[in-house]
DNA sequence: AAAAAAC
């Protein structure tokens, strides 16, 4: 099979030619012609198998031969990052269709975009922005043919749903095609996604599990040598690039000071930090230049970096899902890619779940050549106990080094302080 | 100490 057998507008041809497409993946194959008919699609496929093409391609098929500027379709997704990747894919592959596309997120200015939407044919989005510019009357869902959530599952987790509830009410059910994508859809969720959908087909590729590109394996460890055990991994482990998941912000952060200290080229990506920042991390790593990024799970979902030879899960991931969309960031287009996931004895019960989702146990390392018992370690470096905690007693303070950046534009513990607006303390 | 998403 190829792509021919779509029968594609020229235009779209010619795209997908140039963007290098041979052979359509599972889910291209079988969701294509169904968006193709205008069903409404839920399309469940592994990680880094071409879903993304596999709703672009069918929407700019319906929209190259239609009147223009009107915003006729929608894709949201729940990361800016993702938003823009997922509007240079479009762009790329309608480059020869005229179509227009414009993204829209928080966090940089949004004359830019009342601009862009103007004369935007798909608009790509997060929630928060999107929502802005409906109560602006900068954009208008009132003509939409196609909505698409992306990582749906996310979208419908109680984080998003009120807001994806909210851009819903402002597009006439009547005559709307709804397409879902991700490679997880828990039961307790799909229920919720099936209300905004009528008469779906479900194009479900294998079951609910990480690509089978990845191969993984879990690394039993204490907390506290948690850094040196990363260091330890990375120094005996042939790797392109890396891709370090931690649970929190702060955790992301710190542990990219440490590994630029160790002489990695390193960066971080959480949402604490300006979007300038976070386009920089992204570009670096995307270009090489950052051989290792430190990341929450801001970049668990959708992104796709090649060379990504690992993913080291420095903290385990808080459910399976999000571990199978964490490891799904390697192992992509059908490359090969390892996964490692350091886990603590606080950890067990999200093994268990973790192991219950694959269907198998993720087999368990440990490295030959690391002190699994070394003690505990105090801020300088030095073994705590009864002597060495006095720092100065081992005479070797260091002068404090002048610090150019001394925090985010945001403060790195703006997430720390009160939503409501503080008084005078 | 969850993260993400508008101002």
């Amino acid at each position: 099979m190829n792509f021919n057998s779509f029968s594609f507008h020229p235009a779209v041809v010619k795209g997908v030619a140039e963007a290098g497409y041979e052979t359509p993946t599972p889910i291209q194959s079988k969701a294509i012609p169904e968006v193709l008919k205008g069903r409404d699609v839920m399309g469940l496929a592994q990680t880094g198998t071409g879903k993304t093409a596999a709703f672009a391609l069918p929407i700019l098929n319906r929209l190259v031969d239609g009147p223009r500027g009107r915003a006729a379709a929608l894709v949201v997704a729940p990361t800016r990052e993702l938003a823009e990747q997922i509007h240079d894919a479009i762009r790329a592959l309608g480059r020869h269709t005229r179509l227009c596309s414009a993204v829209v997120y928080g966090g940089v200015g949004i004359n830019p975009q009342i601009q862009a939407l103007k004369r935007a044919d798909i608009v790509v989005g997060c929630p928060g922005r999107l929502l802005d510019h409906l109560g602006r009357g900068t954009v208008d869902l009132s003509r939409l043919d196609v909505l698409v959530l992306d990582e749906a599952d996310q979208m419908f987790d109680m984080g998003f749903f009120p807001d994806i509830r909210r851009i819903l009410s402002h597009i006439p059910a009547k005559n709307r095609q709804t397409l879902l994508f991700s490679a997880t859809m828990p039961k307790a969720i799909r229920c919720l996604a099936n209300d905004v959908l009528r008469n779906p087909v479900t194009v479900q590729i294998g079951t609910t599990a990480p690509a089978k590109t990845v191969s993984h394996a879990m690394f039993p460890v204490a907390p506290h040598l948690k850094t040196a055990l990363l260091m330890k991994l990375l120094g005996r482990t042939r790797t392109e690039s890396v891709l370090v998941f931690t649970r929190t912000k702060y955790r992301a952060k710190s542990l990219d000071k440490k590994l630029a200290r160790a002489g990695y080229r390193s960066a971080s990506l959480q949402g604490n930090l300006s979007q300038n920042r976070r386009q920089a991390a992204m570009k670096g790593f995307r270009s090489g230049e950052f051989q290792i990024l430190v990341a929450t799970d801001i970049a668990a979902r959708g992104i796709d970096v090649s060379n990504v030879s690992h993913v080291i899960n420095f903290d385990i991931p808080a459910t399976p899902e999000a571990y199978i969309h964490r490891i799904g960031r390697t192992g992509r287009a059908q490359c090969s890619g390892e996964a490692f996931t350091l886990v603590t004895g606080e950890d067990t019960a999200m093994v268990k779940a973790i192991n219950r989702a694959i269907g198998s146990p993720v087999a368990q390392r440990t490295l030959p050549d690391f002190d699994y018992d070394a003690a505990p370690q105090g801020p300088g470096g030095k073994k705590v106990n009864s002597s060495a905690s006095r720092p100065q007693a081992r005479g070797k303070r260091r002068a404090p080094k002048p610090r150019a950046r001394r925090r985010e534009s945001k403060g790195a513990f703006a997430w720390l302080a009160p939503k409501t607006a503080g008084g005078t303390p």
